[in-house]
DNA sequence: CATGAATGAGAGTTCATTCAT
DNA sequence: GATGAATGAACTCTCATTCAT
């Protein structure tokens, strides 16, 4: 399915296929409206996209969209409530599946955040940059998922400077915001025909993160 | 000057006024409609600002913003425009200001790319945020600066691996990914009355860049 | 049974329950969406009325009307008709139960006109204003109907005029219609917690229509 | 000017012409806006009025009229307005032009009422068919000014009653209401080809109202 | 240089209605 | 009989842009 557009652009994400986490209790013609919608919002942003272009990507009349969501502004909050829930249910299981070494919990986190950023780029490129368009009804839901998030990585790094693993001496936040800011970025540069594997990536990212924190690199 | 909305929503950027680099041969009136536009786009991206915004920002009425700018996309390109020359400019001078060495190089570099972010944090958010937004005429000048700068960056680190200073075991291009990352991310965080000075997050910055590459940090 | 809006507005009518005539024949079901449409059209006019509002608050779903009514127009002549019947027959059964003096017929018309707009007054408020909504097919049949009532007032005082019991030095149809007007007004600020009760109003009225036509006032 | 209009219908009034009172302070532009509005808001109402009706009708397009008024509420808004201050301009005129007698000032006031529901039929149908259509904060004050023109007529009964020169046995209010239905209801039929001059219709209706509150008609 | 007015195009949304289930 | 989904048409209104003044 391919996006026609009049004037050549540069697109905010190098993944060509709009993918959603499994998310149960999901209708297929929701399914279709939100992968359409995932798809435009990601190259043009919530405000470039319109009703029309949406429908018309689901195979669908302007007007039947709203037999499923009642706003535009809904179904851009039905994407970001999936991809914030996503974000924070794999960052937990990644945390809670490796042992409590501080390290291997960075590694973990790290690895985790990169992957996920290259199997939902587009997903990611929307949470982080259409946030905006959101009105305060839906942000503060969205708002508290992400500090939520946020805040297992920096309970990681905080751990790991008491423990004495990390030599660590900047802000710890900084440390996190660098760390993040490497993930999130991915999003937009990956692509599935990249030169290096999704597990070169995040091999290379979990060594930077380890490094940026002062752990010992194992092999290092 | 202050954005009236009647939505809450969540800010893209955390800096308050929007700020310019100096630019030569551009009148004052100019530089009102370049300011309010930066403010207004930076803030609800390009799509979502309309020409009676800007024009209500910069005081004056839409049909008057024909004056200055011959097109909407013409205001974001000159923004675009500026934002990357003055990047390129600050990264090149850093380089060059530095002795030739990869270390001090790759730390000058990083602390002129944390600075410029700090500075002029709504103009990187459009420069970043909004370049799809313009149509491929515009967007090959800024793609060219925009690698050029990259190259600065790169050059440092592959001319660091072959002197041996860097023990990089990964990609040198993941590497330069993940340092730009960092940076360009503190552009969105960054706002005047933060905790900590600008001095402090350069510093770090510059730590992590070091750490990234496996440089000594020095004193580390 | 309330009717939710957002915007305050003056209401057309001071009537709260919408009250239909007995009709035979009539299924309990369609009754529900007539009273329905009956409340909704009476507030806010037919042409500001969905055939949404109607179903939700008649207690089903849009597309159930249409198990009832082939069309929204079909449901406001439904109403349109039952209401001018309804006023035929009393206005006719007032006149044939008073005996044949012109002042009583006079008195007995006009009380029956109140009492009507007071019993049905969103019936009359609709019926009154909503009728040129009605596209000619239907509107034929009401006119019909509305002229033979007003004939029935008019042939009461042309009669007392030749007989000379109503001493009115102007044209009959204007008294006719000024008399009209008074009792069709009484539907749009009558309700139930009125100060005075509908026979004190009945009364009044059947006074000053005597008086327009120039009759004798008994006791007056 | 003619509406074209698929279906028959009946009209809501008699009058082919749509009249405004002089205004000042208004473009003409605007008033052809107002008087296109005017036209289709007194046959189809308001709900039943598009935009683009609208605009057809004035010459221009849709998007047009938003230099003139900045939704089509505030059209309706405005013409209310206008509406009620010619009423209470012409109704206090009248008043304070008549001696202080009741009787004269009740046939003046009566006279201008009906004088103005001829002049102004359009005008007066959408004044008295569409305040419903308007929110809240234009409203209020339309009420404002429809209460002092009616305070003007009860207090002249109240004053007849007082002097003793009115024997009207009921309520001063409902004889203020009948007499103003009678004027109000002009509105709908009164065409400028009517059988009777509007002089003709004055005095009938000054002589009813006369009667209504047991004042001594003059020669009667 | 600034602006009020105009406009073609298109925005998001609702409309009455149909139809398969 | 009821309903979820669909749809062509229409809705109010805003868009970027132009142009005479």
């Amino acid at each position: 399915m391919e996006i026609s557009r009049s004037r050549q652009t540069l697109s905010r994400v190098a993944t060509e296929t709009a993918v959603l986490p499994a998310v149960s209790g999901l209708k297929d013609s929701k399914l279709i409206v939100l992968r359409s919608a995932l798809e435009l919002f990601a190259h043009r942003g919530f405000a470039g996209t319109s009703i029309r272009d949406i429908a018309e990507l689901a195979g669908m009349k302007s007007a039947s969209l709203y037999s499923h969501y009642k706003s535009k502004e809904q179904i851009l909050a039905a994407l970001i409530k999936i991809g914030h829930e996503e974000l924070l249910r794999r960052l937990r299981q990644a945390v809670m599946a490796s042992p409590p070494d501080p390290v291997q919990r960075l590694r973990a986190i790290i690895r985790a955040h990169v992957r996920l950023h290259t199997e939902f780029s587009m997903l990611a490129v929307v949470v982080n940059h259409e946030l905006h368009a959101l009105s305060g009804d839906y942000v503060s839901g969205a708002l508290a998922l992400r500090n939520q998030a946020a805040e297992l990585l920096i309970d990681i790094i905080v751990q790991g400077q008491k423990e004495g693993v990390f030599r660590l001496s900047h802000d710890p936040l900084l440390a996190a915001s660098a760390i993040g800011a490497m993930g999130l970025r991915v999003a937009e540069w990956y692509s599935s025909d990249h030169r290096l594997s999704v597990s070169e990536i995040e091999e290379a990212y979990a060594d930077f993160g380890c490094q940026i924190v002062g752990a010992e690199v194992p092999g290092g």
